[in-house]
DNA sequence: ATGTGC
């Protein structure tokens, strides 16, 4: 069997990691794999590269989409006016949001068709990239898509990156316990339970990003507009197949939010459609991680105090309470989110709309 | 990534 053709979206200037390119490969020979891309955001990841879609006429890798399912970014415009942003003031007030949610979980799932699983969970952000942030506007790209994506330059926005949490983790360990790293063929019944599980965890993603914008906003005595929510941990129905994304964000499901690092800009965009399948209806999800974990801890570590991480070049805060997390997480650990979104732009799958600043990011507090 | 793993 022939290795499915690899694409990789970027330009020669942009570093991309060997380590995920083999991984790519690998993936890319998997039976029944008939396309991969790789978007410029691609990174090594924990055997699967981070980064990248993957399509199949015939087969659904649950371990493609990995453990959390439905992770995504949402963005809201927040009733705050801009000039009435105070930073310390914000800052006091966010606090019990890592608490159990103490809304009406069971009730908000059933809402949308869910039963109570994992629902302690409901409304929490969780740990590694995820995050809530406070952003203004920096740059408006296009003014009329601005208008009408329903942005607002005088306002703060909100943007949320958070999944399914223990939800997503059981529903692929399940499937591992019984198939392994094995892909089911589209006709199985076991390929039918696992979407169906797969989809339960998307609108269960979708859900906690909506629970926990509601407390932020709670929390700032403000109201706010979700503008978009997208999900870049999925398998869709493409064609006649299978799309897989691991780390990839939609370009058919509207206006795209690109962010960078926790102290660097961030991107919304709108998807060009006429080389979108080309790049399997895809885009990068983010700035893409340029250290791992462990080198970003040992060399951040020895050059900054945790107070220096704190505090960004833009002038935003981080509220990261994870002594380790907040080395990961550095800005320093990531690529340039402006690299990333000119390689999208010279590869004609999008048109940039705005650049969003951070003004207070918010990754996890004791209490 | 993870009601985490030693």
């Amino acid at each position: 069997m022939n290795a499915a053709d690899i694409r990789i979206i970027a330009s020669p200037e942009s570093w991309i990691d060997q380590v995920a390119v083999d991984q790519l490969r690998q993936t890319a020979a998997l039976p029944g794999i008939d396309a991969v891309v790789g978007m410029p955001d691609l990174h090594a990841g924990r055997g699967i590269a981070v980064g990248a879609a993957f399509w199949s006429r015939s087969h659904v890798y649950p371990h493609l989409v990995g453990s959390d399912i439905g992770c995504g970014m949402g963005l809201w415009r927040t009733g705050i006016a801009r000039r009435k942003f105070r930073a310390d003031a914000a800052e006091r007030r966010l606090h019990g949001l890592d608490q159990t949610w103490p809304g009406d979980r069971a009730g908000r799932l059933a809402a949308v068709g869910l039963p109570p699983a994992a629902g302690e969970a409901l409304g929490t952000i969780g740990g590694g990239n995820h995050f809530a942030e406070l952003l203004r506007v920096e740059t408006v790209i296009d003014a009329a898509l601005f208008a009408e994506a329903g942005l607002d330059a005088g306002a703060v926005h909100l943007m949320v990156h958070s999944g399914s949490r223990g939800l997503g983790q059981a529903i692929l360990d399940r499937h591992r316990s019984r198939f392994n790293v094995a892909g089911l063929a589209a006709e199985d019944p076991a390929c039918a339970a696992y979407l169906a599980e797969h989809d339960a965890a998307i609108r269960w993603a979708v859900l906690n990003r909506a629970v926990i914008a509601e407390r932020f906003l709670d929390r700032l005595a403000t109201r706010g507009e979700r503008l978009l929510d997208l999900c870049h941990n999925s398998v869709t129905r493409h064609r006649d197949g299978w799309l897989h994304r691991k780390g990839a964000a939609p370009a058919d499901g509207g206006l795209v939010v690109i962010p960078g690092s926790r102290g660097d800009m961030t991107y919304v965009v709108r998807p060009r459609p006429d080389r979108a399948d080309d790049a399997l209806q895809s885009l990068a999800h983010g700035a893409g991680r340029k250290w791992s974990r462990s080198e970003a801890r040992d060399k951040l570590s020895r050059r900054f105090r945790i107070a220096d991480l704190e505090r960004t070049r833009l002038g935003s805060r981080v509220i990261c309470e994870d002594r380790d997390l907040i080395f990961e997480e550095a800005p320093q650990a990531y690529k340039d989110i402006h690299q990333v979104v000119r390689d999208l732009q010279q590869a004609g799958l999008i048109d940039p709309i705005a650049m969003l600043c951070p003004l207070l990011t918010y990754k996890v507090r004791r209490a």
